[in-house]
DNA sequence: TATTGTTATACTCTATAACTATA
DNA sequence: TATAGTTATAGAGTATAACAATA
């Protein structure tokens, strides 16, 4: 029988992390970090990072949206669209239009610039959200969807 | 046939984010947000945030880790432990031994107070993880956790 | 009185570079 | 020469409070 090594001289070899690996808040995070990585360095040519993606596409989707209406969407707060929503403009990727019933309110457009930028976006957002999946089948990635939208809906 | 309101005047009831859950990134990102939130508020009792939980939960179930084996299993930086692990040591929930084989390093260990603290927030984590997965059936929890980690890994 | 958009501010989290001591 | 831990620093992301204009 061998020697055992004291308990407190132990060292570790190969790490137990089956605990946290039972956590669906844990799984989440770890795909998100992967995924956003991708996402920074395919995206970094058109200059949009992951809520500046969104919000482009939520306008492209929905002319005329409101600052408001995308900060109840995404879930984030008004001073972060900001900043965001300006830069966007000075690129001219959008434009903002009075509101036709809310004074107080600005609409929000895509210009033809704007327009084009989204839809080659969302081309690559789309192949590497199938690269960060490749081994998940059409069926799995499905389910995971609706798993993960009976989380946070 | 109702005048329809032109284009340039357009506003939107109803937001169509139908584009963005399409994507994994967005729902896992989405998901993560509600349950870190769900997560910060029933650890604060115990001072834990997600890192530093991920960090005493690894040191519970592996003994004698050291600060370098907790950064490549959680994908964190150095730098963000050493903080971390001087609070930790300072709260008495771990000790710093020196390794039994490279004298640069040092293992942690939890104190009899961090094992119970240990305990207690891997039961409240579970516990919250449960609540947050509600909707969701035993199997399809199995299943989400697995199509996640054939994301990350 | 409530809401949209805005400004100012601070806090958290993280990334990078450089240092020391040991290997 | 490489690695473990540390320090200093800067940047990104986010949260809160308070304000003007409009509802």
């Amino acid at each position: 029988m061998p020697a055992r090594t004291p308990a407190t001289d132990s060292t570790i070899d190969q790490i137990d992390a089956s605990y946290l690996e039972s956590l669906v808040g844990y799984n989440t995070r770890r795909a998100t970090l992967v995924i956003v990585d991708a996402f920074l360095r395919h995206m970094a040519v058109y200059g949009l990072k992951p809520v500046e993606f969104s919000v482009l596409s939520l306008i492209a989707h929905n002319p005329g949206i409101t600052s408001r209406q995308l900060c109840t969407t995404l879930n984030i707060q008004p001073p972060i669209l900001v900043g965001m929503i300006n830069q966007l403009e000075k690129r001219e990727l959008i434009t903002r239009r009075p509101h036709p019933r809310d004074g107080r309110a600005m609409g929000l457009h895509l210009t033809a610039t704007g327009r084009k930028l989204a839809k080659q976006a969302e081309v690559t957002a789309s192949d590497l959200e199938e690269a960060a999946t490749a081994r998940l089948s059409a069926t799995e990635r499905k389910t995971l969807m609706q798993l993960l939208r009976k989380i946070y809906i």
